[in-house]
DNA sequence: CATAGTTGTTCAAAATTACTGAACGATTGG
DNA sequence: CCAATCGTTCAGTAATTTTGAACAACTATG
């Protein structure tokens, strides 16, 4: 009465299932026949239970055999994928990789690459997380992800390698309709404080969170998104900065308006980060390939 | 290089990183440290990697060895869980026990029964499907359910028994300012068929869909579930039967009012159905239990 | 800086477990 | 009814696992 069950037995009786006999079973495990009574003999009575009714001596599963041989494939795949993930981690393949992408990179301008990763390595899981402003620094240094994209001005740090990937340019932007765009450009702070700004919010659960381009004492409506932000900026709930590549197409089509602000940077470079030490060989590659491209964007 | 883990083999590497050590290890299994040292290296020379750094003389477990234990350890639970799974299969208690609750039934009825069945039986999975009109019974006959709960007028079937639940009344609603308050009842079918009805989808996928109370020739308008058929009652969408139980608060608060009709049976017998053969513990428990209260709904 | 108490390894022997092969009874299909 | 298949049993053998003793390396403590 062992309270668990052999991953032998379950291989034998998956063979028996699959070949629908103990004799060809046997045959298909190079082993004979009453090497396989003997294995689910003992399967048997240390469950305590017939997997086998052996009335019409053609031995037939009973209720309980069915549940062990269905439900214990899944067993022989997860302990068989258990092994191959063990020599991938042996390797330095990592089992997952967490990327934190910052809200002012497109994540479909990542698609490619990420496909690209899952065709040619299918067993490494890849996890991309949004994160907006400190948010995806956070997340590296929390170690919930392994590498960060398209972090703006990441501050100095021991422990984190960064490598430039390119620069992002913010616009300030509103709806056609709304009353900034009758007002002498290029603008100066008093006249952006008396609109209502759209922030999208910090996901830094710890740091303390950065408000981006912000100017204090103005109304703020805050979003969770990038997406939500542009799609509140349409509709004229208020103004504020946007990544151009987020805004391009909205300008292009008149949707939105790009105004001039006065002496406020808006070019920034932006990083690449990842954790010093032990470095994976699926960040390795995304890594490689990311600061191939980087200046590109 | 076999290519699979040994579930021996998880233990002791779970043993090992419970209790700190080979030796202890060792003691906690009942056997002696060498017993140990073997059980790793076979399981290393297997995978072919490193599990164990043994450098400082303390062994301590390399990446790939953590990824053993803790996803090993999710193995250990399953195949302990399969071996009480098949134990309680082969004493007839059920897996899982599916459950078809018909519309008219109140879903909420049938959760002081559930909860009392979950605490005496927490093994034991339970899954509750609603299902309108014919649907509850074929999902019976196609064995997508074990049971199936509350059902008016079943046909006969050799392969199914049944035992008599209770009665459902029908009470024909409209909202408090349709016109059809204005005629006079009892209500006949030619006033009934110049307003739509609201009915809900029958979920049977194959045997002719039934029209409940359904009078030919009259508009619909087809809902998914009872609860938004009654929503829509409310809001003056159209007319139609409604079980009792379900509309009980909105007539005693006005939003619905009960109206006469001709002729049409409005009190309905209903029936607890399963298949004949077989019949697993947990499906007896609640045949005995919803029988016990039988009649008083 | 000993020293006692760890820790883990190795190896031959012992114990246990798994597999084989032959003999046998039961069932199926032609 | 005969030949072919199927699964079981059992004694013997092969393979694997466990043991125990000897040993080497490290740690903490006085």
């Amino acid at each position: 009465m062992s309270e668990s069950v052999r991953l032998e037995a379950l291989e034998v009786l998956d063979a028996i299932d699959r070949h629908g006999s103990f004799a060809a079973a046997a045959a298909s495990l190079y082993r004979v026949p009453s090497a396989i009574s003997y294995t689910v003999n003992q399967l048997e009575t240390e469950l305590g239970i017939r997997v086998f009714d052996r009335a019409g001596h053609r031995a037939v599963l009973t209720p309980a055999g069915r549940l062990l041989v269905d439900e214990g494939r899944h067993i022989l795949v997860a302990s068989r994928e258990l092994a191959a993930a063990a020599r991938r981690q042996a390797d330095h393949w990592e089992p997952e990789l967490k990327i934190a992408l910052d809200a002012a990179q497109k994540p479909a301008d990542l698609w490619p690459l990420i496909a690209e990763f899952t065709v040619a390595y299918p067993a490494i899981n890849v996890r991309i997380n949004e994160e907006v402003l400190a948010g995806g620094w956070e997340a590296l240094v929390d170690e919930r992800v392994d590498l960060a994209i398209g972090v703006a001005d990441p501050p100095a740090n021991a422990g984190i390698r960064r490598m430039p990937f390119g620069h992002i340019e913010f616009v300030f932007c509103c709806a056609p309709g709304h009353p900034l765009t009758a007002a002498p450009q290029p603008l100066d702070d008093d006249a952006i404080r008396a609109h209502r700004a759209l922030v999208v919010a910090d996901t830094a659960r710890q740091f303390a969170p950065r408000s981006g381009n912000l100017i204090d004492g103005q109304p703020r409506l805050t979003v969770s998104n990038m997406h939500t932000k542009i799609v509140a900026l349409e509709r004229g709930l208020g103004v504020g900065y946007c990544p151009r590549p987020w805004v391009a197409d909205a300008l292009a089509e008149g949707r939105l308006i790009a105004l001039n602000t006065e002496a406020r940077p808006t070019r920034r470079a932006t990083y690449l980060l990842w954790r010093r030490g032990e470095r994976g060989r699926a960040l390795q590659w995304f890594i490689d390939r990311l600061g191939r491209d980087a200046g590109a964007s």
